[in-house]
DNA sequence: CGTTCGATGCACT
DNA sequence: GTGCATCGAACGT
């Protein structure tokens, strides 16, 4: 049995075979990168959340199968992205073995490699002033915009980016590596933005990491301003 | 500091 | 026709 030849450095696809929540939790600190005529992206991963099959109300496989959510249907380690909002694109890991419908989907990132790029996909603020570093992949349909993420990369097959993941002649390489950065301590919280299916907390984020999302948190009962 | 709200396209009922 | 797995400008306190 010769099993599929994936590409060097990109987690295998039995990573991705697992539990949702197990992959999810494992995925922090592990670096997505993307590479396209434009040059290449990369951010460690700092926060997450988990889409678990037909029973989780938020999961875009909660009322079956459709065209959209297909690729959450099909075999692990592919890319699921999706058009939400009218203007930003989200990017989805798929999860568990193919009929199973789950995905983790990519909030946040910590920058590493190709930050100009980003920042020019990024574009200015009203005043014309550049993005900081910490806010150039910090929720997800600004992590799309600055890794160049789109149409184009939704079926992508994360483990051998360089195949038939790319689609119209676009030869973005879409995959995520251990660079043997140490997991950061992670917490679980609620889902941000959804309504149904509040209640589980299948957020996983970086603790304290200032390009996690959301609000930031203060630690209890200390009134200082946060400053990152 | 906080909250509200408009932009904008498409999948789905 | 409705409702989003969002973002950031604008406004209130």
């Amino acid at each position: 049995m010769t099993p599929a030849r994936g590409r060097p450095g990109a987690l295998p696809r039995a990573f991705y075979d697992r539990p949702t929540l197990d992959v999810a939790r494992d995925l922090a600190g592990k670096v997505l990168v993307h590479e396209t005529p434009d040059g290449r992206t990369a951010g460690v991963i700092v926060e997450v959340e988990a889409y678990i099959g037909e029973t989780d109300p938020a999961c875009h496989a909660s009322s079956g199968p459709t065209r959209r959510n297909e690729p959450m249907y099909g075999p692990p380690g592919h890319a699921y992205v999706y058009f939400n909002y009218g203007i930003h694109f989200l990017v989805n890991v798929v999860t568990e073995a193919a009929g199973t419908p789950a995905a983790v989907l990519l909030r946040a990132l910590e920058p590493v490699e190709g930050l100009d790029l980003m920042r020019r996909r990024r574009g200015t603020r009203r005043g014309g002033e550049a993005l900081a570093d910490r806010d150039l992949c910090r929720g997800p349909g600004n992590l799309t915009r600055a890794m160049g993420i789109g149409p184009g990369e939704n079926r992508a097959d994360l483990t051998r980016p360089a195949g038939r993941g790319a689609v119209g002649g676009h030869v973005a390489r879409l995959w995520i590596e251990d660079r043997g950065v140490k997991a950061p301590p992670v917490a679980w919280g609620p889902r941000i933005g959804i309504r149904a299916g509040a209640d589980r907390p299948w957020r996983c984020y970086a603790v304290g990491h200032a390009c996690v999302s959301g609000p930031p948190v203060r630690p209890r009962g200390d009134a200082r301003r946060v400053r990152r």
